[in-house]
DNA sequence: ATGGTTGCGAAGCAA
């Protein structure tokens, strides 16, 4: 990694109110050029903006209560901010935020869960889905350099997932939910983490019942997806399972991506 | 054993 390479990272926190040391700890540590943040569960009101200024980063936050909220912070200045799906169409509460940062576009998005199979949920999670490839598409171009990154509630394949016996009918590995990611990626995105790897157990998120994290149950739901043109300067990606460790931790860890770009 | 844990908001609900 040298002085040219931009370090972007995705964290969904589960409550940036809860979190907001360990953020801080992690941020003062990893020094991320970009992070992305979902679940920061709290109003725009309420969103630390000046505590982040003050480490050196701009921030752009979308949230309108207790639950969902979206966040995008940058040492770079961020611009041309813009928030939700902009056509009035039900984003199912501000999962949703994008802006320019430097010649790159990066939204942040956070999935709805869909709770369970063929529930309205779950219709609502693949009717957003829709709504998300109708928003890419109508806005841009795979030849331009744009990133989506954040908590997508869905694993991209079998080697995902810890057991995918253990899946079976459940939402998150469904096959319209997959093919429904598959549909956005294939408008021309790169899964920027399976560049560097292909192998099987490889987690972003574990369950925080029944010992998931140290039994290695868990699931890859948390991506970095970026066109050719970016995906191309992506020279590392790692997932950083120490964020999933000690005091009150996250049940999603950071996925950060390092991107051979100038700045 | 429809369990288990965490956060929100102040009791269940969402994940």
């Amino acid at each position: 990694m040298d002085d040219s390479s931009v370090l972007l990272a995705t964290w969904n926190v589960n409550s940036l109110r809860a979190r907001m040391d360990r953020v801080m700890e992690w941020m003062a540590c990893a020094k991320p050029d970009i992070l992305c943040l979902q679940e920061t569960k709290m109003p725009d009101s309420a969103f630390p903006a000046d505590v982040f200024r003050d480490a050196g980063y701009d921030s752009i936050h979308h949230g309108d209560g207790g639950w969902n909220g979206v966040a995008i912070l940058s040492k770079m200045a961020l611009s041309d901010a813009d928030t939700g799906f902009g056509d009035g169409a039900d984003e199912l509460g501000c999962r949703l935020v994008s802006a320019m940062c430097g010649n790159t576009r990066i939204v942040s998005v956070y999935v709805p869960n869909g709770r369970e199979v063929a529930s309205e949920y779950y219709n609502g999670k693949l009717e957003w889905l829709a709504n998300l490839k109708r928003y890419i598409n109508t806005r841009h171009v795979p030849e331009e350099r744009l990133v989506i990154c954040g908590d997508f509630n869905i694993a991209p394949d079998d080697r995902d997932v810890w057991d995918p016996k253990a899946f079976v009918g459940l939402t998150h590995v469904s096959a319209p939910e997959r093919e429904a990611l598959h549909d956005l990626i294939s408008w021309g995105l790169y899964d920027c983490f399976r560049i560097h790897y292909s192998q099987s157990g490889l987690y972003s998120w574990w369950d925080y019942r029944g010992g998931a994290f140290h039994q290695h149950r868990g699931m890859r739901i948390d991506l970095v997806l970026a066109t050719r043109p970016v995906a191309e300067e992506c020279s590392f990606a790692l997932m950083d399972r120490t964020a999933r460790k000690g005091k009150q931790p996250p049940d999603h860890v950071p996925v950060a991506v390092w991107l051979d770009m100038q700045r």
